[in-house]
DNA sequence: TTAATATATCAAGATATCTTGATATATTAT
DNA sequence: ATAATATATCAAGATATCTTGATATATTAA
């Protein structure tokens, strides 16, 4: 139950849906981009972030200064069928922008 | 974007989880019966009740001064695996006891 | 070593959700 | 009509979650 609740909460939040998707659409970004293409303080995102990973959505992998995340591999089938219907909500999403000084 | 969330936040509760798991394993029940079974007060019952039909989950028959809730039929595949991943987390569910006076 | 950059975490106020007890409404029995 | 029963809803306190700004940590550049 409790996985289940976690797994449940990370996703009842606009701002982590909109993020989950964009991940799912535009692969591994670090947090310095997501900051860049949603216009929000880092610290948002990197808890929003933290949240996910922590449901199972997201794996992150550092390389250098940077965070790389991206949607974790393998997924089991809930959370699979859980992306396919966010998918299927068309949300718009911002364009991705570079926010490092890469 | 707001009929994903509604049917997200209807389940990211450990007491709604369970009023649907039990309806979806005892059928057709009244809200006394729930009373009764899960000890707990009407007035919270009937809210969470609410909350789960109107997040598309259940349908309510009245049916003289008595209000029946069932699993809504049909039901959209995405509910559909929604229940049945809870229906896999095994939860322990109190015994159907009968709180109205028939 | 010192500065700059990227990310994480914490504290506090704002907002939302849950529970309870009281009350309202509707149906049936007397 | 009056009383009893079943359900719904509201108000208020308790609890949880979200956002922001400040600060901490880690890596790289100068």
């Amino acid at each position: 139950m409790d996985i289940f609740l976690k797994t449940i909460s990370a996703i009842n939040d606009e701002t982590r849906v909109k993020i989950l998707r964009f991940i799912d659409t535009n692969g591994e970004v670090c947090v310095c981009d997501l900051e860049a293409s949603f216009d929000m303080i880092q610290s948002r995102i990197s808890r929003h972030l933290k949240i996910l990973k922590e449901a199972g959505f997201l794996r992150v992998d550092r390389r250098g200064r940077w965070a790389y995340y991206s949607i974790r591999s393998p997924l089991d089938v809930f959370r699979q069928q859980i992306l396919k219907e966010i998918a299927h909500l068309e949300i718009a999403l911002p364009s991705l922008k570079s926010g490092c000084n890469r």
